[in-house]
Formats: structure tokens, sequence, C-alpha cells
DNA sequence: ATGCCGCGTGGGAGCGGTCCCACGGGTCCT
DNA sequence: AGGACCCGTGGGACCGCTCCCACGCGGCAT
């Protein structure tokens, strides 16, 4: 129990109030309201005093007040599941919150950041994400068995996906062209004269992972090579994992001269073990990432990788989200956007 | 009475208010609000009934309307530099989020994420957020010419910093034992029998870069060696900057046997140069860098560092801030949290 | 002139909370 | 018995904005 009240509120400044703009200008709140939001039904006499007003008293609007109202909140909510947070090579996430940060701000959308930690708190984000009146959610990093989604659908909240969680995700979504650019990778590896070539997947639980095993396969079938299921193993987008997973491919396969990783992280793993097993890259085996990220530029030899167009994706789904929240059942689309090939020295 | 209901604004789903909490409960607003804000003076009886209706109902306060009457928002700013972004080493920026998002989320704040693209927007960023009315602002990666943090005092909004902007940050702010730990790192590189050190600074005009240097000058002093100002070269942080410094430092002192980096990227270029100059890690030269990033890890060989408590360099952080919303005057607070030395191959 | 139209415009009525004042009804003291 | 006090309580008055209705006024047709 306190002893009395806090005295003075605190020492914040009053700022100045519509009501305020309203009496300095010589009109009414409701014409000053019309001149903040750009209602064309102002005189020009008007707009302008009521200009200069704010000019002067260095009006901005109070957004609570405004929100009380109208029933928007003007921001919007990207969550990130901590452990995909981790899991993800860096810029991945830095690259799309930069260009989500990007698309919002022209729209004058504030970008609530929300880590989740554990299962428990997850189950509790839809309640709270619609409670607290957020206009759109942004997901990174779904799982295919994600259900948080399909709760926000529920709710009528608009929502945008960073990746789909499979085939025929209802909800709006944008990512790269996984499966083109694992095909560029398996290209430029046949364009190289290898030939048996292996590939280390992501789980394959992920759509992510489907797809570039997918493009994986493609490119063999196309230059009219056979897809041999024992040259294929699966990771985890980890670099143990990819240790672990080449190992088993060169006991599997000991002549092979090629691997595609499903990812940087992976790749390194991979070119790790391959010295280990007194092989040279890419003398004796070539190595192809994925994802671009810092690993990449940084790991000996430099690894060849397929780059995702991060901050697009980004902007991309700020747009999208904010298509959704102006005209809800504008219905959800997909977005894929194209990916490139960074030859290195790894292949 | 109103001549008709609202005809159904847009596809919300009203929530329930504090009113038909207060209908279902059959007690008053007043005796709701109590019992939400955890007031003593509610009868036991009263707070269970209310306690039901909120279940029953699903309630959840709207933040808007309270925020508009306590002048509370109960939200603080994150402001990222967006060129500092890319200039620190990723999981600096990770790993203090998390633990800032993690000090915020115990006290039900939420994080604004506000990226400052160009000089322009960071003008006007003062001005915003005080408008915004955010309780509390916090700031990465500082310069120490910046002036938004004085003009956040001015304003009287309360603002932590990670990191300081000099020697005697008037500002509450949380750092790392960056002195101690480059004295460890250097302590660590005598005691393997080295006893050409250099350095490789950052920009000296950065705090960080003035503690981390200190910390070197230190430990050789303390081990009775005399400091000599040729074995110091400015670095700027990046790859391609540590590769100059180093190639610099091959120039002036082909004999250095050991070097300590001001952060791992520099070290990573500064490995490249040796290796390129035929000189061997750590047979020949030692090398230590900072910040125990992803890339200590992977390049070859694997890189000695100093790692910050980064997460909880976040909460501690979120906690200052916290306690100075709370009460302002608190005094703004410097905390200085402790390194640790992660050895690995290169030293 | 008289009516009608449409454009700007002012301002009342909320949005959903918190704050605080006044009030009923017990307890305890005189 | 009457007064002073305390406790829990209800509800009015906002917080600062948007929405919308009603109104004044000039221009045009009647």
């Amino acid at each position: 129990m306190r002893p009395a009240d806090p005295p003075a509120r605190n020492a914040d400044v009053r700022r100045p109030t519509l009501n305020a703009v309203a009496a300095l200008a010589g009109v009414g709140r409701g014409t000053v309201s019309r001149v903040i939001n750009g209602s064309p039904k102002v005189s020009d006499r008007s707009r302008a005093a009521v200009q200069r007003a704010i000019d002067e008293l260095g009006y901005i609007p109070n957004r609570a007040a405004r929100s009380l109202v109208t029933q928007r909140t003007d921001s919007v909510a990207l969550v990130v599941p901590e452990a995909q947070n981790r899991l993800f090579s860096e810029p991945y996430f830095s690259g799309i919150i930069r260009g989500v940060s990007a698309g919002l701000a022209g729209a004058g959308m504030q970008l609530l950041l929300v880590l989740v930690r554990d299962e428990k708190e997850y189950a509790r984000l839809a309640t709270y994400l619609s409670a607290q009146r957020v206009d759109g959610v942004l997901m990174m990093a779904v799982h295919s068995d994600d259900t948080l989604p399909d709760r926000l659908e529920e709710l009528a909240v608009p929502t945008v996906l960073a990746g789909r969680r499979g085939d025929g995700e209802p909800l709006g979504h944008v990512r790269a062209d996984n499966g083109g650019g694992a095909r560029s990778a398996v290209e430029h590896l046949l364009a190289g004269g290898r030939r048996t070539i292996g590939t280390i997947t992501g789980p394959l639980d992920m759509d992510v992972a489907q797809a570039r095993l997918e493009g994986y396969r493609e490119a063999l079938e196309k230059a009219g090579l056979e897809v041999q299921d024992d040259l294929i193993v699966q990771g985890d987008f980890t670099e143990d994992g990819g240790r672990w997973a080449m190992r088993e491919l060169l006991r599997r396969r000991p002549e092979v001269d090629a691997v595609f990783a499903a990812s940087d992280v992976t790749a390194s793993g991979a070119v790790l073990e391959l010295r280990a097993s007194g092989r040279r890259v890419p003398d004796d085996v070539a190595v192809i990432g994925f994802d671009d990220s810092i690993v990449a530029r940084h790991i000996d030899p430099p690894l060849t990788s397929v780059r995702q167009p991060l901050e697009e994706m980004g902007r991309t789904m700020a747009r999208l989200l904010l298509d959704e929240i102006e005209q809800r059942g504008a219905g959800h689309r997909g977005v894929v956007l194209p990916t490139e090939l960074v030859v290195r020295e790894s292949a």
C-alpha cells in the first residue's frame, strides 16, 4: 500500500491537442480533423489556416485517441518463433525485417516485434494478438504443422507469412523461388562437369526443404540423369547435421563429386567433414549452399550459394499485408521472388 | 437509447468491454477496473464475481482506451540506426533483442522496432518518438557525436543506450566490460608466450573501440611490457579494414607474433591477410577477435574471441528502462557486464 | 422573390478505459 | 444514542480523436 499518491503525475509537457489547433486556426475540430486526414471537402483558406496552426504548435495527432474511435491501431505485429530465430541464418531475419520496416514506414505503420519463447506463450498468442488489436500480423518461419495462422484466420486477423506451410497455403505469403534456386545450383554443378551430385536437405517437414529438394531432382532429370535416392541425405539446417549427413553421404557413395546443401550452415558442416576425410573443396568435391549468409563469405573456401532477395521479400510482405488490411477478403495471395546464384570458390 | 444498432462497422467481432464485464458481474465499472489493476480495496466477493465474468467473456482491456487516460502506452521503442545494423555482427543485434524482449514481456510492455534509414529520418525521430508517446526508448549503437539521445533527454523521454557515447555518459546505458575483455584476450596471448602483440582497433570515435584499445594497453603494462605505437593500427570493424590493417601491421613489424582485433570480422580479414603473406595461424601469428560472432566459429582456424553476455545486456537494458519509466529521476545509471574469453584454435 | 441544391462547416455523441468524489452502512468511541 | 471514521462501492467526468448530422450560405432554376 502506498502512503500517498505520487504528486505531480509526471513531468510530461502536455502536447497540443486537436482542439488547440482548431482554436488557433479559428475553425472547428471537424475541419482540423478533415485537414489531417486529407479530406477534399475543405476550403483552401481553412486548410491553409489549419496547416499554419499545426506547424506553429508542432501538433501531432494522438494515436491512442484516434485508435479508440477508428478501431484501428496502425500497427502490425511481426511474430518470430524464438527457436527459428537461432536456426535461420541471421541475414535472413535481418534482411526481411529491413524490408518490412521500409514497406511499413511508408504507410505510417508501426512495427511491433513479438518474439515467442515457448509453446505456452505461442498458444496464447492468437487471442493476445487479436485483443491488442494489431491491424495485421506478419509471421516468420512457420512450420507445416503450425496452427497459429489458422487461428488468426478464424479471428479474421489479416496475416502474411514468410514462406508457406505447404502446397496449398491458404494464407497470403511471400517466399523465394526455392525450387528454381536449387535447380540453378545443381545446373551450375553439372555445367562444371560434376556427375555424382549429392544433396543434404533440410527437415523435410518444412516446405523450403521440400522445394529445394524438388529443384535438385528437376535439374538432374532435365539433364537426363537419374535421381538416386542414396545421394539424398536429410539434414536439419545445422552445422552438426551437415557434418553428419556428409559423413553418411561419403559412406554411401565415396565417389561423390559435388554436394548441394539446403543451407549455408549445413554446407559449412559438409565442408568441414570433407576436409576431415582428406578431400579438397572444390577440387575433389564441389559444394553449393543456400542463403548467401555471412558464413558463406567467411568459410574456407568461400561458398557458392543461392541468394534470396530478402529485403524485397520483406517489402512485399508489408505490401501484401497492407492490401489485406485495406480491404479484407482481397484474397490471400502467394508471391514468389526469384533467387540468384552467387558463384564463389567452392563450386 | 440509440435509434438503431450501428450497421456492423466492419467484420470485426466487437470484443467485450469493461462495461459488459461490470454488467455480467453485477458490479460497477469502477470495481471492475480496480480488480484489473490489482487494487486492494475490493471485497473478495466482488473480486471473485468480476474474475468469473472476465473469464467467461474472455475480456481483455483495450490498450488504446487505457492509454488515452493514463497517458502511458505500455510500449517502448527500440531504435536501430540502419548503418549499424549491417556493421555490427548479427549475434549482437539479435542477442540483445532477445534479452530486451524477454525483459519487457514480463512487464507487459510492447516492443516497437524502429529502423532508421537515413539522416533525415533520424532528425525527425525525437519529435516522432515523444509524440508517439512511447514510454521509453532503447537505442542501439550510438556514435559519440550522436545528438538524438540528448534531445530525448530534453524531452524527458526515458532512455537507455546499448553502449555509451563517451566517458561521462549522462544517460542510462548498458555495456560489456570491453576493457576487461580486451585485457583477458591479451593476457591469454601473453600466457601463450607471445611478445610482439599488435592490435587492430575499431573506429576510435567509438567508445567500444577506445575501451578495447585501453584494455590492450593495460594488459601489456601490467605485464611490464612497453606499449609500442607502431603495433597499433586503426581499423573500422570491417573485413576489408582488417585486411588492410594487417598488411600495414606486417609492413611495420614483420616479426609480429600475435594480433588482438577489436571485432571478429576484423580478425577474419586479418587471418586472410596473414595467410596471404604465407604465415600460419596460430603457429606463426596468434589471433583473437571480439564478439564471438558466427564467423568466429566458422573461419579457419576457429577464432578465439571475447564473448559479451548479449542476452543479459538486453534484459538489463529493459530493466533499467522500466525503472526509469516507473520513477523518472531515478538517476541514469550505467551498468557494465562481464565478458568471457572463448578459446578456440586461433590463439 | 422563392425554392432547392450542395458545399463547407461546427459541434454533439461516442470510442473504452481510469480517476476520483460522494455515498451507504458498518464499527468503534464518547 | 449520536458522531467520527473507514471501507467498499457506483458512477460522472473526462482523455483526444473521428463520425456524422444539421445548419448557413451562395448560386441556380423556377
